[in-house]
DNA sequence: CTCTCCCT
């Protein structure tokens, strides 16, 4: 047991630790005992979490301890039921190898040609040398024979970057590009560069990736690594995505809105090439399909792709002892802090990374660390946190990656960003907290919200196995076997808990008219479909049957929501292009402004400068204006808290905004000049459903709904009482907060939108 | 009196 740490003012949480009680299936070790196991996939769910001992101590001190060999284990035992039914047993052992092909460092100054042969020539030896080698002539004999393949393999176990290799090898690549979609952008850029090195060729050769704002890739590219993204903007020219010979959906799993929409397009392409063909079209070549997921339910792919095959490719990962909480815990905050200090005096060397669920929190906990830290023995090193989230500046984030100074120990506090987007080295603990904050939509009353919920399965797997990248490690859970047991297997897909208005545009700018008849995977609700389709309505991309109207072809062109695409529209016949383009470029980062809760007081005081009365169209406006003048200065920005990752990303959209303006016809240069209000006017024909009125009692009532709704304290206009408002979002968490916030005339609305406002304010 | 995360 741990011991407590001696404070009296602590509470002490109890978890198992014994080694005895760690029971290791024995078939979960290898593969060859594994596929003699006669149980089905519930083996493989039961060696990972059902409890293995139970200890009785005083009475409610209920032990539980078990053991999971990471999820490979569960790859393994698993692998041989799945495959068992599709593969013979020889295939089965060359699949089942373990394979280690953690990220190496790469090679960051340019090599001559000569040299990157002689690279690639020793990157070979060790390609072979990896376990999937041996799985490399059944990857490709099942993918030549099949339409559709599905490979479930753990993430970094090289499956992304061996298989469009062997693919290529075997002359796939022949007719057309082999192409790798990925949900994350740093993702595609590090697989294409590993590649590129491994098949000897500068990055942008033989091997690319493409992704907004930066495409490597060239018509001769064979292998290009892209955001699925990238590859939904590819399908409005290019409807039969005819430059690609194979497709790898990659991180099936995540059920991103984007794969989700990808599925359902690229079955359909698969289905019109192969028509074409039938009929005799010599120029045209067939479509593969290649699914790639880390977790096990591959079977719901295989349906959905006509029972395609599913191989397994196990990985290997150093084993993380689970560790849940006796007793469920009231307070996950405070639980998480106990456990960090328990940690740190019981628990050899290593990082502690523990998920929580947003920023506040995260910087609470940190004060509390620092001030807890104080009662520890002088004997015992010190703990320092470092809090990482999505909304800091570059700078705060690389230090996460400075190793602790030595006798001292980091206890990262991450938000879900460390689950898949960022990995930490070094961690060997992981504390879990069970919850995570989660996007959602009420398609009845089409308000999304932003809450505090359970995590999946997946996600406390995932969690887990953070803890073991590079030694074995320790998972605690903060909350019981029980609940555990409770959690859904797997996330809802995002696709039913999000806003559908951008991707039914995409979905018609296709060629895909009837969206209620797609053939999604999971199909979103009734509601949610018609919502969407309601909105694209009222902001004339449809007509009175569903079809594309000449406003909402132009508006798909645009990289950017529908509502945006609509002002930019708009700006033209308003002449305020230019301003359109900067506004919708500066509203296309989470936020501009960034400061920790500690300097609020001075982040809200230098503000104040840029600060518009109209609210935060013309703040934001100001503030870019402000930026430029001094010319993006590093010290500028800090010294006024903005983040300079997310202004420089600003330009960088704003500059392909112009792009495409310039290519649809517009002039982006047009200018309102002083006359700021157009711009606000122009806003209200893609916003005019977002709009509140002042209430006698001061609260803001939404027009449409009738819903209270708050200012957020983000907000210019916060505490402000103004007769009417617009904002860029509403999101239900503690309240109804409106973000991006401007003053309106009432009167204002009856010209942006008479359909909708004419009679009431005529 | 406060904003998980990703993408064009």
């Amino acid at each position: 047991m741990f011991s407590s740490i001696q404070s009296a003012k602590r509470k002490v949480i109890t978890f198992g630790d014994d080694g005895e009680q760690v029971s290791r299936p024995t078939n979960s070790s290898t593969a060859t005992e594994s596929s003699s196991s006669s149980s089905s996939s519930s083996s493989a769910k039961k060696h990972n979490d059902t409890q293995n001992g139970t200890t009785k101590h005083n009475g409610s001190n209920i032990v539980q301890d078990k053991t999971s060999s990471s999820s490979s284990s569960t790859t393994a035992s698993s692998t041989s039921e799945e495959t068992g039914q599709r593969l013979s047993k020889k295939q089965k052992r060359q699949l089942q190898h373990q394979q280690d092909s953690r990220p190496k460092k790469l090679i960051n100054k340019e090599p001559t040609t000569e040299a990157m042969t002689q690279k690639a020539k020793e990157l070979k030896k060790h390609r072979n040398s990896l376990p999937i080698y041996t799985a490399r002539d059944i990857i490709i004999k099942e993918v030549k024979e099949n339409a559709c393949v599905v490979i479930v393999g753990e993430t970094g176990s090289g499956k992304t970057t061996q298989i469009p290799q062997y693919l290529l090898e075997a002359g796939l690549a022949a007719h057309g590009t082999i192409s790798v979609t990925q949900p994350r952008r740093v993702a595609a850029i590090n697989l294409a560069r590993r590649v590129a090195e491994e098949v000897g060729t500068p990055l942008g050769q033989k091997v690319g990736y493409s992704i907004r704002f930066d495409d490597t890739s060239s018509k001769d590219s064979l292998i290009k690594y892209m955001t699925d993204g990238i590859m939904l903007r590819e399908l409005l020219s290019d409807r039969l995505l005819l430059r690609y010979s194979v497709i790898i959906l990659d991180e099936a799993h995540e059920r991103t809105l984007r794969t989700d929409i990808l599925f359902g397009m690229v079955k359909g392409i698969q289905k019109q090439r192969q028509d074409l063909i039938d009929r005799g079209r010599k120029d045209i070549q067939p479509l593969k399909i290649i699914i790639m997921s880390a977790t096990l339910d591959a079977e719901k792919f295989s349906e959905y792709f006509y029972g395609a095959k599913i191989m397994y490719i196990s990985g290997r990962q150093f084993p993380v002892k689970i560790l849940n909480t006796v007793e469920p815990q009231s307070d996950y905050v405070d639980s998480a802090l106990v456990t960090a200090f328990q940690i740190h005096q019981d628990e050899a060397p290593g990082d502690i990374l523990i998920f929580l669920t947003g920023q506040e929190e995260i910087e609470n906990m940190e004060k509390l660390i620092e001030e807890y830290a104080t009662d520890l023995p002088p004997t015992v090193g010190k703990l320092i946190p470092c809090p990482i989230f999505a909304a800091q500046d570059t700078s705060t984030q690389q230090k996460i990656f400075e190793p602790a100074p030595h006798g001292t120990r980091k206890v990262i506090l991450a938000t879900n960003i460390a689950e898949t987007s960022i990995t930490i080295p070094n961690i060997r603990y992981v504390i879990d907290t069970g919850c995570h904050k989660s996007r959602g939509y009420n398609a009845k009353i089409g308000i999304e919200s932003l809450l505090v919920e359970p995590i999946s399965k997946s996600s406390a797997r995932q969690r887990m196995g953070r803890a073991g990248r590079e030694a074995p490690g320790l998972c605690f859970r903060l909350y019981t076997e029980d609940s555990f047991d409770q959690l859904e297997e797997d996330a809802i897909p995002e696709i039913k808990r999000c806003n559908l208005e951008s991707a039914i545009l995409s979905l018609k700018a296709t060629g895909i008219d009837d969206v209620t008849r797609f053939d999604f995977m999971d199909r979103p609700s009734k509601s949610g479909l018609l919502r969407s389709l309601e909105h694209l309505y009222a902001l004339e991309a449809l007509d009175d049957e569903g079809k594309l109207t000449d406003i909402g072809t132009k508006m798909a062109a645009f990289p950017v929501d529908p509502p945006y695409a609509k002002v930019l529209l708009q700006s033209e016949k308003m002449e305020c292009t230019k301003e359109a383009i900067e506004i919708i470029s500066l509203l296309s980062v989470d936020t501009i402004f960034s400061a920790p809760s500690s300097k609020r007081e001075e982040a809200n005081e230098a503000r104040q400068k840029f600060t518009s009365l109209d609210g935060d169209h013309l703040t934001l406006l100001n503030t870019l204006r402000a930026y430029e003048s001094v010319k993006g200065d590093r010290d500028w920005c800090r010294e006024n808290f903005i983040n300079s990752r997310h202004m420089r990303h600003v330009l960088d959209v704003r500059k392909q905004l112009i792009q495409f303006a310039e290519r649809s016809g517009m002039d982006p240069k047009k200018t309102c000049g002083h006359d700021l209000e157009i711009v606000l006017k122009c806003f209200l024909a893609g916003f005019f459903q977002n709009t509140a009125l002042l209430q006698p009692d001061g609260t803001y009532k939404s027009i449409l709904g009738g819903l209270t709704v708050s200012v957020h304290p983000s907000s210019s206009l916060f505490g402000k009482k103004r007769e009417a408002i617009m904002y860029d979002e509403l999101v239900f968490t503690t309240k109804h907060f409106v973000r991006g916030v401007s003053a309106l005339e009432s009167n204002w609305l009856s010209q942006a939108a008479p359909k909708y406002f004419g009679q009431r304010h005529a």
